[in-house]
DNA sequence: AATTAATTCAAACGTTTGTTTGAATCATAC
DNA sequence: GTATGATTCAAACAAACGTTTGAATTAATT
């Protein structure tokens, strides 16, 4: 066992602590305690306090659309010169999504957990490459889902696009909260039962009249 | 214009600077400053900045629960013996809800991204009115649900209701976005065209086979 | 009008915050 | 082995934080 870098234990640690308090909350003497590193490394690797959390943040999104893309992509090349199914659109979408909201060794709910609350900050960097972010997949997407959606308008397109989002980010970033209101029954760990169940219920909004 | 009490100025300064920078991120003195209150008003009135956040979320959450709880007691008297029909199910959940998130003289749109944030806040105390609240709600309506679904499995059951919270809440909490990311088609101060839309898009999402 | 309670106020408390500094330590190359 | 650059470290910085205090002020009651 090689122990991890200074810079990727700043990382892990920062993620940690600003998924559970918040990027105000928690605090660089926090953060530098759990990752066993001295309080002026975080100066040194990252020059400051705004600039640690675009880097933990950057870290798993920029792979993560990477992935949903390649997902996409994959889905087309199958489907040869016929459209892609809505099905398959949106697995493409979430299915990466929520495989590394499970992937412990990626960050998994920890990481979602801060994507879910960062989403509503609105600190102006975080915000520029989070919707950053969001244009790059949607460019590539949008053209696969109204081919799929052929008879949805484009308000109701907007629309509906924008609850998925909500959907899927309550799912990734609160995965505990379903075990505890169904008494049990569902179970989040459950990942793609979990995503085989979303997409079910995305499509059949996104489809409905 | 009688001017406001001290402590509705607070809990005004309070609700828009919770929201706007994290219950963390938001100070007491930045809080006292825009209410035009004395420092120590805060626990004079409130005892400590925890229990500010919660009376800041006791005001708007308590009547919006009591209003869905109404608002299904009538359709359920409009019904008689027949069951409600699953959109007014639905529209009694999220209708008082994003017409609230909708409505400047009640804090509106900044109360319901104040929700939004808190949702992913582990804070014991807040953690506890929230899902104390939800579960309130939820049992009372749970047997309209059930009976307007009848096909429907309990885990499949459990998890569409998660989705459906996450659509609602991201659409209460983030109004603006919708109009960046649909170049303007989308309009968020549509409140009952936004209703109508969403209502629709959860009917399809949990009748989906 | 006098007395009591409720509220507001300026000032200070001790911590904790993000950030900086300059020396000490490590690794690498010559 | 010595010189050079990269990294780590303990210590300190000023600023901002939540909270407390006790006197001043206002409102309510007798």
């Amino acid at each position: 066992m090689t122990k991890r870098s200074t810079k990727d234990r700043i990382l892990d640690a920062s993620e940690a602590l600003f998924a559970r308090d918040g990027s105000s909350g928690a605090s660089l003497r926090a953060i530098t305690q759990r990752a066993k590193v001295n309080l002026a490394a975080v100066h040194y690797h990252f020059g400051r306090k705004d600039y640690l959390l675009e880097a933990v943040l950057a870290r798993r999104l920029l792979p993560l659309n990477a992935e949903r893309i390649r997902s996409l992509e994959a889905y087309q090349q199958k489907a040869g010169r016929k459209k892609v199914r809505l099905e398959n659109v949106i697995e493409a979408m979430v299915g990466p999504a929520l495989r590394l909201s499970r992937d412990e060794t990626k960050g998994g709910r920890v990481f979602m957990r801060l994507l879910g609350r960062l989403v509503l900050e609105p600190d102006a960097r975080v915000q520029k490459l989070l919707t950053g972010q969001f244009e790059t997949v949607l460019k590539k997407f949008e053209p696969a889902l109204t081919a799929a959606l052929p008879h949805l308008e484009p308000q109701d397109f907007f629309w509906r696009l924008h609850f998925l989002v909500g959907s899927m980010a309550h799912t990734m970033a609160d995965s505990e909260r379903i075990r505890l209101i169904s008494g049990g029954i569902c179970d989040p760990d459950d990942t793609e039962g979990t995503i085989q169940c979303l997409v079910t219920f995305l499509c059949g909004g996104l489809r409905a009249k």
